[in-house]
Parts: structure tokens; C-alpha cells; sequence
DNA sequence: ATTTATTAATACCTTAAAAGTATTGAGATG
DNA sequence: CATCTCAATACTTTTAAGGTATTAATAAAT
């Protein structure tokens, strides 16, 4: 079976008529008729009476013509598909993110990408930083959002933002009436510090950064997450350093304070890692549009200031 | 887009190997590797990345080898189905039968043609023998059952079965219970006679007949049919001449009594009609079930007589 | 009844494209 | 570093689709 003899079919069938099909197909009329007895042959059926003035479809011919509509437009159906999924339009796409992942800019960053590429599917998994390594190397994931990544052969990684820190602590603690605490305060407060998996990992941080201010923090209880930390905190835990983004998360009996005097590098980044051979359109499409929300944001920001 | 590059495109992503897949496809490897890249081209899509050690979908890929399982299966069905059309054993088919054809050989013969074609949908029209006819030359139905068919330059006929012919009396009447009733006693009945439309109809028959016998029959009431003559009988109308098949139709007050010393044609044929042009499988395969019914038929009463 | 016009079919030739052979180039493996 | 295994390329042969000219069949017109 043939598409070029279905689709001249197709049109000595619509024609009623060899000469006129073979002009609507450019070609001329010898071959069409060779193509036509050919198809007949092929199938064992005569699909045309041919009468003195033209050609008529015999019953199998109509039901043939029925099917051929079907087939071209299943074929059309899987070109368009096909080249979508091969411009990364469409398929399915499993991304990685971590526990407190779900506030702040993923999920804005997710919904951005959701809008312009309607037809991919987002499967989104919760996992630890080693897990998301793993799983990437495994290809059960496209991508991963993580913070405070050291750099891998074989996975590349892309600024998503960066995040100033924030410091939770108790409405009853003196400090709550502040506008800001000072970084070195930090000092007189027993910390509640996470992750405890996956280095380098938040808690690192910390401590360096405490040390480049001069002094080490008093670590006094390590959790999971952010939201146990600061659920710690509620309970009279001390206090938990947080990015920006997990303020969202209001908790009774605590309050988030921006610090001030902060060293430099006091911030975390948001970042998401991928495979450096993954050469999939879907990755290409979503780290293209990344980077297109990261200059919207960055825009938006700047309006702000205005 | 052509059926045989999506072909080969199949065998390379089962075999996920160029050289593999030729040696399936009985062809050399260039040639398989020109078609796959013109596949891509014509896509401006890559469907495989190559490894050093063969050839592995990308999701594109994997998507276009669904479709294309899809486009097969769907070409395969139009194929056969064309093909079974083209034999007559999948369509629809127009039947016309008239008023009292219900009862007799018309349902058990179109019950013989649904077993042995199944996939033929059978539409069945009531209608008189005019517009039969009529219908026949517009197309609207290709077969009809009738009696008594004149014939035509356009319209051939097919015996289906020939019927003797019985009387139907009143319970009450004398003659009611004699095993059966010398012809010529009926010219001491006053009949009820049918169809009032087509000639040459049943009471042309009818009158011939009695004029063979020599007497002229005494008719009291034209109805438009055998169903209609039988109730007038019952209510005590005389007598009405009826087709042995007729004789299933058991009303209160009427039995059917067989006729003796009748003449040679006291007869009436069952036929089917369909045009000379018509050169329709469908028909073609109807004309040889009921030609096959008819022998089935005489070898049975053969059987019953033995 | 003969001519003319219209249609699909046939015969024969040309062109395009698919398949074959031989070889190359790239990347892994010992 | 040689070797092996792939896919890719260059070039030739074969197949099949397309083109031109003509024929055969049938209906319409004269």
C-alpha cells in the first residue's frame, strides 16, 4: 500500500472524472489511470465503474473513500505531533523539587512555563538534594530544583534567583518589636538549623557566614525542612534562619525579621540542575523559558523601584 | 509523507540498529539511512540520537512510533474492509418486500443470507410492485420480492419458490370440515380477492384460472391484501384465495382448506427483482445465497419425502 | 448511418527516486 | 595505537513513476 495511490484516489474519486483529477494532481492522465488500476489490483477490488462520461465509486470505493479521510487526517494528526514533541510543544516532563519547594519561585517559574507550553505535561516528585542527582542520572527526572549545589561533571545547573535571609523568631522574644536585626545577634540566639541531608547544604552556609562575622552560631537543634524549623521556633526552639520565599509560611507566635550588617554572601540561590548530555527539546524549551522569567522578574523588580 | 519510510522508521526504532533493521527490511544499510534522514528532514524533526553502538528514540520518536502503529493498524482495516466490501460480505443492502411477505420463505431466506454474510446490513421496505419498480430504477432499494412479475427490459427475476394455493373459509361454512375442496367448488363461494394495485396482479391469476376450470369466478370484495382478506372471511366475506405461505396467519373462524383437481398453474411464484445493470457484489453474492437457499429447500422437501 | 467529441486505456519513452556496492569517518574497546 | 562497530557518504544500477502519442469505446450530433 501506497499514500501516493491513496491520495490520487482520493481525488478521482472527489473529480468523478481521470483528466480533470490529473490536472488537480499536475500530473497527466496516463499515470493516474496506471495508479488507479494498480490500486485496484493491489486490493482485488474495483473501486470505480467507468462509465462513458466519467467514473463512478462502486459501494467498496465509497466505504474506501471513508477510510482514506481517516488515514490522511490520523497522518496529519501524528506530523503535527510529532514535530511538537520534537520542538519540545509536547510530552511529559518529571521535575524534582524539595520539601519547602512548593512556595516562593518554583512554582511561579512552573505555571509561567505551564502557560507556554500547554501541551507538556509537568509531573512534579519531591526529593532531596542526592535523590535528585540520582534520579537525573537515572533519567527519571528532566530537572531539579535545588539550592547550594556543588558543581558535577555531569550535570549543569541554572541560577533560578537568589534569596536574601530572613531570621524566625518568637512574638515574645524582646527583638520581635525590631524593624531588623543586626547580623551578629545571631550570635545570642540557640539556632534551629536544617536540611541534615545533602551537603554542602543550608547549615554550612550558615556557620560560614557566621564565621565571616566573627563568631560561631549556637546550633541547638537540627530538623528536615523549613517548615519544621520554624514550627520549632513557634514552640520557643530559639530562632531559624530562612530564604526570603518561606515567609510566606505564617506561622502563630512567629515573626520574620530582615537582617541588617549581614555579610555579602549572605544570601542562598534557587537554582535547577539538569543533565549536561541531555539534549531533549523539552529541557531546551524549559531552560529557554527560565531564563526568559528570570528577565521578567529582574524587569519587574526594577519597575517596582520606579 | 510516505507509508514506506514510516515502515522502515518502525523496524529501526524496534531494532534500535540501522544495519540490523536493513538486513529485517531485506534492503542494504545506505539506502535505510537516506530514508530515516529524509524522514527527519521532512519532519525538521530528529527522531533518533545516534550512539556508537546503535540508535535510540528520542521522545519524539517515541511518540511517532505510536502514531504509527495507529496509521498501520487504521490502512490495514480500510484494506480488508475495502476488500470485503468488494466481495459483497460488508455493506448495506435495500430490500423491498410487500405487505403479507413477512410470513413464508422471504424472512427465512434473508435469515440464510444474514448467517452466511453477517457483516451486510440488511434495511427491509415495505412496498407494492410499482414502486418496487420505481425504486429499483432510482436506486433506493437493489432487491424486491414480488409475485406475478411481467417482465422488464431494465429489471431481471429470480425464482425464489413456487406456492399452491389454498381457500380460506369460514369455520361455520359446510365445506369446513372436508379434507380439501375440488377446484371448481369455488365458483360457489363469493371471494374476496387482493391487491387491488400492480397488474398483472393475483386476481388476474385468479380469474384465469376459474376460466380454465370453466366458470367465472363470483367476486364480492377487492382488498389491498391477504391479511386484510382473511379477517373479511372471518366476519363471514365468502372465501379468499391465498398462498400456501399465507396459511400461517391462524384467525378464529377461518381455516385454510388445500383445493383438488385444480389446474396445471393453479400456482403462484415468489420472486426476487433487482436491475440488469446492477453489478454490485452485494447483489452478485444475494442472487448465489438464494440460488443456494432454493437448492437447500429441495433437497429438504426431497429429505421429507423419503 | 456516419461523423465527431469525450473518455479511459495502452504503448512506448523519459525522468526521478529508491536500492545496491564500495568506502569513509567517528567513537568505543582491547 | 590498532581494531572493531557503527552510521554516513559517494557513486552506480535498477525500479517505478511520469510524460507523449495513440487507440478503443461510447455517446451525441449531423
Amino acid at each position: 500500500m501506497d499514500l501516493r495511490k491513496l491520495r490520487y484516489f482520493k481525488v478521482v474519486a472527489d473529480e468523478k472524472h481521470i483528466g480533470r483529477a490529473a490536472k488537480v494532481l499536475h500530473i497527466s492522465q496516463p499515470p493516474l489511470t496506471r495508479q488507479i488500476q494498480q490500486l485496484e489490483e493491489e486490493l482485488g477490488v474495483t473501486l470505480f465503474s467507468r462509465n462513458p462520461k466519467g467514473m463512478e465509486l462502486t459501494d467498496a470505493g465509497v466505504l474506501l473513500r471513508e477510510e482514506v479521510r481517516n488515514i490522511f487526517s490520523l497522518i496529519e494528526q501524528a506530523t503535527e505531533r510529532t514535530q511538537k514533541a520534537g520542538q519540545g510543544r509536547l510530552g511529559r516532563m518529571d521535575i524534582a523539587i524539595f520539601g519547602s519547594g512548593i512556595m516562593g519561585d518554583i512554582p511561579k517559574m512552573l505555571l509561567f512555563f505551564k502557560e507556554r507550553y500547554p501541551e507538556v505535561n509537568i509531573v512534579l516528585h519531591t526529593m532531596g538534594k542526592g535523590e535528585q542527582i540520582k534520579a537525573l542520572r537515572q533519567k527519571r527526572i528532566s530537572v531539579g530544583f535545588n539550592r547550594l549545589l556543588a558543581p558535577l561533571a555531569d550535570i549543569s545547573s541554572e541560577l533560578v534567583s537568589m534569596e536574601k535571609l530572613r531570621l524566625a523568631i518568637s512574638t515574645k522574644h524582646p527583638m520581635a518589636s525590631q524593624d531588623h536585626i543586626p547580623f551578629e545577634k545571631i550570635r545570642e540566639f540557640p539556632l534551629v538549623m536544617y536540611p541534615t541531608a545533602g551537603r554542602p547544604n543550608f547549615i554550612d552556609k550558615t556557620i560560614r557566614l557566621c564565621q565571616l562575622a566573627g563568631f560561631t552560631p549556637d546550633i541547638s537543634q537540627e530538623v528536615g525542612d523549613a517548615v519544621t524549623g520554624v514550627a520549632l521556633v513557634a514552640s520557643g526552639f530559639g530562632a531559624c534562619l530562612v530564604p526570603e520565599s518561606a515567609t510566606v509560611l505564617s506561622i502563630p507566635g512567629v515573626v520574620y525579621k530582615p537582617l541588617s550588617d549581614e555579610p555579602d554572601e549572605a544570601e542562598v540561590d534557587l537554582s535547577c540542575i539538569y543533565r549536561n548530555d541531555d539534549e531533549s527539546p523539552l529541557l531546551k524549551a524549559f531552560l529557554e523559558t527560565l531564563k526568559e522569567f528570570r528577565t521578567i522578574k529582574d524587569n519587574r523588580s526594577l519597575d517596582e523601584l520606579c
